[in-house]
RNA sequence: GCGCGAGUGGCGGAAUUGGCAGACGCGCCAGACUUAGGAUCUGGUGCCUUCGGGUGUGCGGGUUCGAGUCCCGCCUCGCGCACCA
């Protein structure tokens, strides 16, 4: 140790590191100049070359700190900042808080402790942490959602949603159809008569409530009394994307329910085509585009009604295969589609087969039975029923309109009231899943489109081919194909008036309430008849009250009985209000309502505030916002209209269809409401893969602490792992308590420092790719520090040794190499490829007896992105008393590009048989003649030239006869 | 089942338009320094080999002077969706 005083250790680092963090945060280094407001320094904007924003996710605080996964985007977005403010663009990077929200309020309901405090000290242990790793981020707008300044906005934006409306047929500025406009539009309409009430009646004519009513249909956020998905262990409704496809919440994975509750929702569903389309115009993974996509799940058909056969009623339903229809033989609804009880006979009629019935004596007996069955199941026990088709025949009949046969009517559970409209026509000749239905019912299968010859007679043909049994008096489809059958079968529903083609969407509106403390209250009152009413601008925000007992009320997992009890409602105090709204109605009585926000909201527009975080006057200065994220010039995706957007994006692929979805709802609601000028919020999305570490499981199956596990090796040199002496199976997983997996930065930050934690975890591997985490391997960008370190700094006596002298030919060949390497790779996040470079060069450089301070110094230009800390320092040493956050990013000199010579491969038959040096700009029949010379070449083609390809100067192949 | 992505040394991973496979790192081997080395430094390291060479990018075919890269058919793994009408 002492041999060795100026080393670069850990030691050394951690005094290196702290120190410049300490300056950078005095200096305020990083702080980026707004064009307007509090934050404005229009003088300094202008002495940029452009401006960039760079995000991260906005991150939970957890209780138990980081782990060595989390900062892997982190750092990729500080290299791109710090390099792109080398290249002299303004640039915007910075990191807040998400701290409402599930889990934090678990945490605090654990530890007997106010939400906020404990929210509060995990927001300190993240920020010491996040810290000390060394990121450039604008401090001045470290936002946090729980803080009522910000969550002032959520309300304002909520407001701005609730008091809006969609207007399928308004034009856009950019020509399409359908935007948000504000409510007072519909309600002029209304009051005016030039838009009709849905019965007719006159405005004027309807009392308070049920002109709220015809209002609050229309509102973009609006209360609605529907199946929800109500999770008793949880406490609380939650939102459909936060249902796993097993039925469970995503938090916690518990069972979820459907029950009839009253609840904030979002039309969401009303930018379910704008939500798809705009997909085309960002730089998204394609994967992620395709969840999104399947998410909103757009499909084209059409709407046909079957007339109930001695009813004055039809059902309806939704078909992608309308030119199929002469083959519908049957009808299916779900158990709970609201005409089931009217269509139920009440005798089984004639032609009833044994089998519809269930073994019961009428119809009202099976069908009640079989709702009830279907009822008790919760959403795990259906999704896992697969394939085996059950149900009953309800009595009732439909009319095929098509031949104008009457066709039984079931119910049966593989059709969902929450897709279409609950109800489908059973074709079984084109469909499995109806095919399977029939057999098991002893059904007609009328098949409808003509199989291929090789096509199994025992199932459903999908597949495209002319139709046949396909006519009747007035239309036939015969010999037509699906696409132009489905033409002529809507043209003729639309004629006939059975139906007319239309677009179908998986995606439901948005249940945006919960009945949780930890979120932001909403900012309207309920008055005595139930109306809605928003707070005026000048109440807000409505600040989160105190209670006595902020937990939940929760249940048994399974019980469905249950109803969910707000917290909020433990405070009358604060729910029983009177208020004057500024109505010109004076003071009234109103409720508050007690249900929270989720903490989706927070997370929907932070990026947003981080452009303008003070501003008290808006939730962000229109200047600010056309300045960092306003359409481009130059189109993201070419040939498409620039959306605007943050620069860069990058976060994991799990909030693929949470917050990306959400986020982009709200940002076009308030591109509509003239708010913003870009219309889509992340014009580039990086998705990050994960960092996995090992983890030990016992003979048992149980998780072992993987810090005790030690790795021997048996006789044949496999490796063994090994737990207090028991051999342990080791598998790579998440990392975490429940794999017992952790590793802490802090660990890291010891025991090498942070800038080789940072080389490290972005010398693993593309970013994109999830990678096995190695603590062993680490030390191998400590030993590329050290030595980056050596060729500045002499290790015995701690003095800078590079001379001022020019550097040979063959350096700055791999300098400038290096430099024009490294630049496209940081311009691509091929971090790996560029720290692959830099340490070509940095080991070139070592081998040197005296290094040229020229290329030490952009040496260590290069690696500053990467590296900050040890970067600042030897530019220090070197002689530069300002920080290089800002200076120049090397350029590469196109003179030391160019080779003089090259190295020609000389190949036989394909196979490198001779190398030969050339000139780099040797013509190509000198090459040939100088390859054919060559005594390797003579052996070869003793008997002859086939042909000779030259490419020169870098191959040539001879292939002999 | 449908869709997407990926298979390269012991490991993580590199390879413009098809043109020297295995950059860089870990590990391993040898050496230096050292009382010591799980520090650091230097060199080596795909596999086989009779030391000439042979062989090699999941498997089988094809195109080409030439294929990790392009085409066809499989296999395996990962992710997403899934009774979506």
């Amino acid at each position: 140790m002492n041999e060795t005083p100026h080393r670069y250790t850990a030691a050394l680092a951690d005094r290196i590191e702290n120190a410049w963090q300490d300056r950078w945060e005095e200096e305020g280094t990083f702080h980026a100049p707004n064009p307007a407001g509090s934050l404005a320094d229009p003088d300094k904007v202008a002495t940029f070359g452009g401006h960039l924003l760079v995000l991260d996710m906005f991150p939970y605080p957890s209780g138990a700190g980081l782990h060595i996964g989390h900062p892997l985007g982190y750092i990729a977005t500080d290299v791109v900042a710090r390099y792109n403010r080398m290249l002299g663009k303004n640039v915007l990077h910075c990191l807040g808080y998400d701290a409402f929200g599930l889990p934090a309020e678990q945490y605090a309901v654990q530890t007997g402790q106010h939400p906020r405090k404990t929210t509060e000290d995990n927001i300190a242990i993240m920020k010491r942490q996040l810290r000390r790793l060394g990121l450039g981020h604008d401090d001045r707008r470290a936002i946090e959602t729980i803080d009522p300044d910000y969550y002032r906005w959520t309300q304002w934006i909520f407001l701005q949603i609730f008091n809006a409306w969609y207007d399928p047929d308004a034009v856009r500025p950019d020509g399409g159809r359908g935007r948000a406009r504000p409510i007072a539009d519909l309600i002029a309409g209304l009051e005016s008569g030039e838009r009709p009430t849905p019965d007719g009646q006159p405005w004027a004519d309807l009392d308070e409530v049920e002109r709220a009513a015809i209002i609050d249909g229309h509102r973009l956020a609006y209360t609605h009394e529907a199946p929800v998905n109500w999770a008793p262990g949880l406490g609380t409704v939650v939102s459909n994307e936060e249902v796993t496809n097993e039925g469970l919440t995503e938090r916690g994975n518990f069972p979820v329910f459907r029950k009839n509750l009253r609840q904030w929702m979002m039309r969401i569903t009303a930018y379910a085509d704008r939500l798809a389309d705009d997909l085309d115009r960002v730089d998204w993974p394609e994967k992620v585009k395709l969840m999104q996509r399947n998410w909103i799940g757009r499909s084209q058909g059409a709407r046909v009604s079957f007339p109930v056969v001695g009813m004055d009623a039809t059902i309806d339903v939704f078909t992608t295969r309308p030119d199929t229809l002469f083959g519908a033989t049957f009808m299916v609804l779900a158990p709970e589609h609201p005409l089931v009880p009217a269509l139920t006979a009440p005798a089984w009629p004639e032609g009833t087969k044994a089998a519809w019935t269930a073994g019961q004596e009428s119809p009202e007996g099976a069908v009640a039975a079989y709702r009830l069955a279907a009822s008790r199941k919760s959403e795990v026990e259906r999704q896992r029923e697969t394939k085996d088709k059950t149900g009953v025949f309800t009595g009732g009949y439909a009319v095929n309109p098509t031949t104008g046969a009457p066709i039984p009517v079931f119910i049966a559970d593989y059709v969902l009231m929450g897709y279409g409209t609950g109800a489908i026509m059973a074709v079984p000749g084109q469909d499995q899943r109806d095919w399977d239905f029939a057999e098991e019912f002893d059904l007609p299968i009328i098949r409808t489109v003509e199989p291929t010859p090789d096509h199994d007679p025992g199932l459903a043909f999908v597949g495209d081919g002319p139709a046949i049994n396909s006519a009747n008096d007035e239309l036939s489809l015969n010999g037509l194909t699906i696409a132009p059958a489905k033409e002529r079968m809507i043209a003729w529903l639309q004629e006939k008036g059975f139906g007319e083609g239309t677009i179908n969407y998986k995606l439901r509106d948005w249940l945006f309430s919960r009945q949780r403390y930890w979120g932001e209250p909403f900012p309207v009152v309920f008055d005595e008849h139930g109306i809605v009413h928003a707070l005026p601008e000048s109440m807000l925000p409505v600040e989160l009250p105190d209670v006595p007992d902020y937990s939940p009320k929760t249940f048994d997992p399974q019980d469905n009985s249950s109803s969910p009890e707000a917290p909020l409602s433990r405070v009358p105090e604060w729910v029983e209000v009177e208020l004057d709204l500024g109505d010109g109605r004076g003071r009234r009585r109103f409720r508050r309502d007690t249900n929270t926000m989720p903490n989706w909201a927070g997370s929907c527009w932070y990026y947003l505030r981080y452009l303008d975080p003070s501003n008290a006057a808006s939730f962000l200065d229109p200047a600010n916002e056309a300045y960092w994220i306003g359409p481009r010039d130059t189109p993201v995706i070419a040939g498409t209209a620039d959306p605007g957007g943050v620069d860069l994006y990058i976060g994991g692929v799990e909030h693929a269809v949470l917050h990306l979805l959400y986020a982009r709802f709200w940002h076009k609601v308030l591109h509509d409401l003239g708010h913003l000028t870009s219309d889509e919020p992340f014009r580039r999305y990086f998705s990050q893969g994960y960092i996995q570490a090992p983890a030990y499981t016992d003979s048992r199956g149980q998780y072992v602490e993987a810090k005790e596990v030690v790795q021997t090796a048996d006789a044949a040199g496999e490796p063994v792992f090994t737990y207090r002496g028991a051999v342990v199976n080791r598998e790579f997983g998440k990392i975490g308590k429940s794999l017992k997996n952790m590793v802490s930065p802090d660990e890291m930050y010891a025991a090498y420092g942070a800038d080789t934690l940072r080389l490290y975890e972005m010398g693993m591997g593309p970013l994109e790719h999830s990678k096995p985490w190695e603590t062993k391997a680490v030390v191998g960008s400590l030993r590329f520090l050290q030595r980056l370190w050596r060729i500045v700094i002499d290790e015995d006596t701690g003095a800078v040794r590079v001379a001022d002298v020019s550097p040979d030919d063959a350096t700055l060949r791999v300098l400038h190499r290096s430099i024009a390497a490294v630049r496209e790779d940081y311009a691509t996040l091929g971090f790996n490829t560029a720290i692959a470079r830099l340490t070509e060069l940095n080991n070139a450089l070592t081998k040197l007896e005296v290094v040229p301070r020229s290329v030490a110094e952009q040496l260590v230009l290069m690696v500053a992105p990467l590296a900050p800390h040890i970067a600042e320092e030897l530019w220090n040493r070197l002689g530069h008393p300002e920080s290089l956050a800002y200076a120049a990013f090397p350029l590469p000199d196109e003179r030391y590009l160019v080779e003089e010579t090259v190295t020609c491969v000389i190949q036989i038959r394909g196979k490198v048989r001779d190398r030969v040096e050339v000139p780099a700009g040797i013509a190509e029949d000198a090459l040939r003649d100088l390859v054919m010379a060559r005594p390797k070449v003579l052996d070869a083609v003793g008997g002859g030239v086939r042909t000779v390809i030259v490419r020169a100067p870098k191959l040539v192949n001879v292939v002999p006869l």
